[in-house]
DNA sequence: TATAATAGCTTACATAAAGTAACTAAAGGA
DNA sequence: TCCTTTAGTTACTTTATGTAAGCTATTATA
């Protein structure tokens, strides 16, 4: 069979960019550093999974924790320079979403 | 709090792109027409998932599926305009991963 | 004619991922 | 001392995915 090999860095790519959640997560730090509070606000995600891929990112070198001594602790989140550089893939995301998703397509 | 609005059409882009195994499968047929059995064999999906896949996709115009009365008959999957337009996406997934994804990473 | 083979699914059941809601820990303030 | 806030965690439920067997249609083979 056309065993086409896939390569295995779009593959690892393709494997984070697609677990639930994490482009969004991505897109709402673009926009600066967040407290976990924040984003889970902005988006639906559950704070199990929200602390789930805040840590995951994290030992993927997406994401960055700091820990602000203020009273009260203050706790954020930012974008790496590796986060960072996924900007133009959620752009052209962006672009398509904006020719192809029909209005009729948005009750969900 | 802090509630900026995401645009939904970003939002149903981004959820058409992070179900598993969607930007694997539009790859895969990026590279032409494909039957049920060779998308299978060339990515890891089961058949229960594919077939669920492609149902939802050709729903959303992004595949087309075309019967080839052939003998035996012959069932053929591709992409329609709107899953070709996806492909600038799809190169900046390939770009990025270029770049960022070390070998190290490549364990799963 | 009967049996088998192949493609493209579908079904029933098992496991993994995500959602929900209640709870905890730490620190400051009333 | 008790209450409040933030940043989680835990136990449990629901949903998504994997696995493997089965089904249907068509042609090939004995």
């Amino acid at each position: 069979m056309n065993q086409s090999i896939i390569c295995p860095r779009f593959e690892k790519a393709v494997s984070l960019l697609s677990q639930r959640w994490t482009t969004l997560l991505i897109y709402q730090l673009l926009s600066g550093p967040q407290r976990f509070g924040t984003i889970q606000s902005s988006i639906a995600i559950s704070g199990r999974v929200l602390s789930e891929r805040l840590k995951d990112l994290e030992q993927q070198g997406v994401v960055k924790r700091d820990v602000i001594p203020e009273t009260p602790v203050r706790i954020e989140y930012s974008l790496t320079e590796k986060g960072f550089s996924l900007e133009p893939i959620l752009k052209e995301i962006e672009n398509w979403s904006q020719t192809w998703v029909k209005k009729e397509e948005l009750d969900d």
